[in-house]
DNA sequence: GCAAAAGTGTTACTAGTACACCCATGC
DNA sequence: GCATGGGTGTACTAGTAACACTTTTGC
């Protein structure tokens, strides 16, 4: 190995797929991609590693640099180490995984210069590189994480509805569930409290606001 | 980053953790490292990787190589890149979970020249590199992988009874099962059938072996 | 007053828990 | 025959699933 030192030695990227949920929609962030390859496609937020610092390190320093987004918790999702995916240079990828509430989300792309914007992703645009993959990957885990109350505490930090709870749930496990017995089986989980407020934006009855209470947290929602 | 791009190259390796269980106990696949440093420590199976491979594919040839060990499914842990943690040279880590049942596991230790030996988890040996950490972050992964019947049927390919599964419930889960309940359970699941024969090695009244079904599987068994 | 969406309570069923005795083997 | 560990059934409890009508709002 030693004698042929250059033929292992790669560059490293971070990846984010950062995530926060927006009218009952899970949305994911990502940026136009201005130059060439895949100019006009849409991207992952990306950074290089350099060898003083962590992947973790790395990407975080990129999410500060550019967004300002500090105290962002991640989490490592997986790698991708294709020799050919960036074509020219052996580029090894790392992903990661967070979390923001909408109206972070919202801070996030309106202070930025750049052209970046939240994706449904149900409907996500043209993605360059592998990053289709790496967000594939990310939306695997997404699902095991939007079941932990921690999780949840961070994408609704103030009230929400029970209804828009459950339409998230729905759509991340694909079913269907009663109105009344999703109510029963949450509150009785104790980590909410009633705000005795409700939310009159929607069409037809106001919906009670929750908040999550402290200290509490749950591993396993469903 | 152009400028300094040695700043941004670094080596990456592939790190396996092989589990087996044996005699209810569960596993891990150690080498005896026989140069400095860490000489007389315990390591797990490790590769560089080749710009011209993935890290999977890495790790697979080294396993092919060094342990004639083919058809080893093998799942991403996580990864580690600490700048030092391989003290002069900038090499991130990524590690591999893979499971194999004991007589995989006796031929592979027998067949090969160099120093190796499967620990109990409980009773490791002093651990050379940042190999406890990863380590560590397999046994996490481990636990989920062992409610899954597909892994259990590659641990448990031939007959195998319900008390020796129980204890490994027991063990990774951390509580006691009743054996009544736990055999209700169990094969009301519908994954296994009886095979009409018995443990005759025990103490006691022996036990019935068991076997999985073809095409059966739960990916959550508690 | 009508459409839209939210709140509420009861019953049936299913899954999980607790528990005690007998059985087959080796020595 | 006794120590060791394995196999079996039943009653109780908790959690989940099914189900229909009333309430509040905007238009």
């Amino acid at each position: 190995m030693k004698n042929h030192t250059k033929d292992y030695l790669r560059l490293i990227e971070s990846i984010a797929c950062l995530y926060t949920i927006d009218q009952g929609c899970i949305k994911v962030l990502l940026l136009k991609q201005e130059e060439e390859p895949y100019k006009g496609y849409w991207v992952l937020p990306t950074t290089y590693v350099s060898i003083h610092e962590t992947c973790m390190e790395a990407i975080t320093r990129e999410l500060e640099e550019k967004f300002h987004f500090t105290d962002l918790e991640l989490e490592e999702v997986s790698t991708c180490s294709t020799p050919d995916r960036m074509l020219d240079v052996p580029v090894m990828a790392v992903s990661y995984l967070g979390f923001m509430s909408d109206l972070e989300a919202l801070k996030l792309t309106t202070e930025v210069s750049f052209e970046t914007k939240w994706f449904d992703i149900h409907e996500l645009p043209k993605i360059g590189y592998d990053h289709q993959e790496i967000l594939q990957n990310a939306m695997e885990k997404l699902k095991d994480k939007l079941l932990d109350s921690e999780v949840l505490k961070k994408i609704f930090p103030s009230d929400f509805t029970l209804p828009e709870i459950q339409k998230i749930y729905e759509s991340i496990l694909g079913r269907k569930f009663d109105r009344r017995n999703f109510r029963k089986k949450f509150i009785s989980l104790g980590l909410i409290e009633d705000t005795n407020d409700y939310d009159m934006n929607g069409v037809g009855r106001p919906a009670k606001l929750y908040r999550f209470k402290e200290h509490v947290s749950v591993k396993k929602l469903f």
